[in-house]
DNA sequence: TTGTATGCGTTATCAT
DNA sequence: ATGATAACGCATACAA
């Protein structure tokens, strides 16, 4: 069972009678130094045999395999796609293919990530992952190629970073709550730990609760993902604090907490709107079909893939530079659960 | 900006004081043919120097490259991701890498994204893609790779297939639906076209409303992207088949469906399980939280992708034999939507 | 401008 | 059992 031996340079270059050095030439310099006639005849022979060069071998050779890392430390997560997918279309647009580890959540796993990923010469990384744990991406495991970080920063890791306005976001959101009368506010957000992400939102938080004061008050509640009766509580002691004239909302962190909150709301029998505003962080397609619809801050997901690959990529093209930071504004879509009835 | 050249199998052979040959028997053959002893200084200066081989080098000598391509349709279906997922590990397990290839939808790029792969010298293919188009994945574009087809079977191409066991499930849809009241079913699918899973559900679903006759009617509405008019109009047309005694219900062909439905009912205000009883294909996360919770049918899709990776292995590992069809059971899950008030 | 020779990091085929 | 050496497919100094 023979693998039917690919076209190489060499079948080339012997069609079109010249050196496989005059083929390679004609691949990577062109114009540069070939003279027009030969060049023809090369290229002829080129479209004749259907030839493609071998990523692989000019990877080994040249060095640059025109190949991106992706490492996502959650596939599930539709943010991760969203921006998955943005990055795979500037990629292609730019002529890299995109490799994509997923982590599945195990932390420890992202140096492994990174070597797998080097060991097929990828030129450089895009990195939405915890940057904790004892396997985290330092400047050094990432053998000398460019990185750029999406969503999470990581500590002691200078590179260029690609975010969502957190503050910015957190702010509209909050002011359309504040503005629609509600009062009580109550922030709740996967556990922070580490996750850069999450730190930002919950401290822009305090911060627009703080520029309030003393007319509005609001917590931050820290939800695991077992604790259901800690969030019930939560909520049940945030109905409490409501008043007639300071009416109560929950903003979500994110869309897997938007899903949680859900879930108690229903297990309470707590109305969307009526008995509890919403906001949530990130606009998933079944938002407009929860409750009365569920407001949210649509992140730019595509814009965050684009911006992270072309970041990498003007890298990778020897821009040099100290680290860039592109934080893009967010959406807010408001929808029945933040609109008194 | 010296790259820092990595640790080659020569700097391992210096160290130990062997030959390069030896060093490649240690890592491929281990203990068929080595002194024990040689092999303990290899192992030695491998531990020492962090010596990893690079599978490009592997690639392109020994013509294997512990790559699996995944070509997806549309990385934005969940269902995808799920698969994706499944297979992910499996090959993690057997020492395969993932290289993802996501389509987005454009069918005409099945053949250069199976072209890409190959360049990467990816062992194998697994396929969640349309299998139409003019740029479809043929047996002599896979360049003599195996393939196993996942979810959707290609014409004339005869490989290994991983599915869910669609008449299976579609029965014991028909049936719960049945048994609770419903007489008037009407499915709802994307346009069925080439795509063999949605025609092998419709067919399904006629054979079941046949095999119930005449105590049940059935129609099935293909539902355009676009078309929102044509599915109020379905709803409306379907409420009004409906008398005391012969209520009415919804089947969704995939989760996409579901989510237009959810939107259509929400449109013409009227109520799952009370106005029109539901069970869609495909349970996601939000599906317990729309209306009183929506009955659906999850699929095995961890299992799917975890078949798809080991039968693709499994002949990458020499497995000779007819083409193998693998139909996973799916899991009826009741909510309210399907459960009379 | 073009051809020759060498290296990239492995594996495999010969010898020894 | 081990070592030299030729592939694998390509790019690039260097020579012509």
């Amino acid at each position: 069972m023979q693998r039917p031996s690919r076209v190489t340079i060499a079948d080339v270059a012997k069609a079109a009678g010249v050196s496989k050095a005059t083929v390679s030439r004609f691949l990577n310099h062109r114009e540069r130094l070939l003279s027009p006639d030969i060049a023809a005849r090369v290229e002829a022979a080129i479209a004749l045999l259907d030839y493609t060069p071998s990523p692989m071998a000019q990877a080994l050779s040249h060095g640059r395999s025109r190949l991106i890392g992706l490492i996502v430390a959650d596939i599930t997560n539709p943010y991760s796609v969203a921006v998955l997918r943005g990055a795979e279309k500037a990629c292609q647009e730019a002529g890299y293919l995109v490799m994509l580890f997923n982590l599945g959540n195990d932390i420890d796993r992202e140096r492994e990530a990174i070597d797998a990923l080097a060991g097929y010469q990828v030129d450089g990384f895009i990195l939405n992952t915890l940057g904790r744990g004892k396997a985290l991406a330092d400047a050094e495991a990432l053998h000398g190629r460019p990185a750029v970080l999406v969503d999470r920063r990581h500590v002691g890791m200078h590179t260029d970073f690609v975010s969502l306005d957190n503050a910015l976001a957190m702010k509209s959101a909050c002011g359309h709550l504040v503005e629609g009368g509600f009062r009580e506010l109550l922030y709740i957000t996967e556990p922070q730990k580490g996750v850069s992400s999450r730190r930002e939102r919950a401290t822009a938080f305090a911060a627009c609760v703080d520029a309030h004061e003393p007319r509005v008050a609001g917590e931050v509640f820290e939800c695991a993902a077992d604790d259901t009766e800690g969030l019930d509580a939560a909520l049940r002691a945030l109905c409490k604090r409501a008043r007639r004239g300071r009416r109560a909302a929950v903003l979500a962190g994110n869309a897997v907490v938007t899903l949680r909150v859900a879930s108690a709301m229903a297990r309470l029998g707590l109305r969307f709107g009526a008995d509890i505003g919403f906001v949530g962080f990130d606009d998933a397609e079944w938002a407009p079909l929860i409750g009365p619809g569920l407001s949210a801050i649509a992140q730019p997901t595509d814009a965050i893939g684009r911006a992270a690959a072309t970041c990498l990529i003007e890298r990778l093209r020897g821009l040099e530079g100290p680290p860039r930071q592109l934080l893009l504004p967010g959406e807010l879509v408001v929808r029945g659960s933040s609109t008194p009835a």
